[in-house]
DNA sequence: TAAATACATCGTAATATTACGATTAATAAT
DNA sequence: ATTATTAATCGTAATATTACGATGTATTTA
């Protein structure tokens, strides 16, 4: 028990949900919101700008990673992150097929 | 340790995570799509629609609800579930003003 | 080469989620 | 009144997430 059975929703349903649940934390949000907003990628200052240690921010882009959401390039020392463009317009467009389908006519209860 | 630090994040950072993680699991959104699919609300109909035991389901319909995002209305035996219409559209913008701040020239790495 | 810097990864503790059987509560039908 | 139906809740096991210190790895500077 306790582990989600993937094999009873569609593709769509399954992609949506990981990809959600990796913007679904605020850490994740704010790191997501600094990446845009810096424009130019930012990299360990999102530790000094979020109250959280080196160790868990890391963590954290892995997951963003890990879903295909942003992307990380070597620059010297440091790591460039930033929004990964094809994958972020994805989710935009899946979210709206989501929210086209409820008109504000449906109203019951 | 393992509790996240709400208190570091911004309000709406806080808001749009708890809503964010409502959804983002495939039952749950399968239950959404039913929902609005239905326009009439359906109950107990999810449990043979997906493949889930009765208690998961109640349990997810649950958490919609205490994200506010769906609203239940007795309905003789059973339920009648149905999307909240106002935070359904506050979500979308809230999405919507994430989604905004980047543009396509943001291109780096 | 040695020290410094920037991140990733490991290990681990605390907590949260997911799923389900069993039970309970409430209404409807007989 | 009794039984059936519907959904919530409880208890529990399996698994996943979150956070952080400590350590490892790679590059850069001295």
């Amino acid at each position: 028990m306790g582990v989600t059975k993937s094999e009873i929703y569609t593709e769509e349903q399954n992609r949506l949900a990981v990809q959600l649940k990796a913007i679904a934390h605020p850490a994740r949000i704010a790191i997501l919101q600094e990446l845009i907003k810096a424009n130019a990628c930012i990299c360990g200052d999102l530790v000094t700008e979020l109250g959280l240690a080196q160790a868990t921010i890391s963590q954290h882009l892995k997951e963003l990673k890990n879903a295909g959401l942003i992307q990380g390039t070597i620059e010297g020392v440091s790591i460039c992150y930033c929004i990964e463009p094809k994958a972020w317009k994805n989710l935009q467009n899946e979210l709206n097929t989501l929210f086209a389908l409820y008109k504000d006519t449906n109203s019951c209860c």
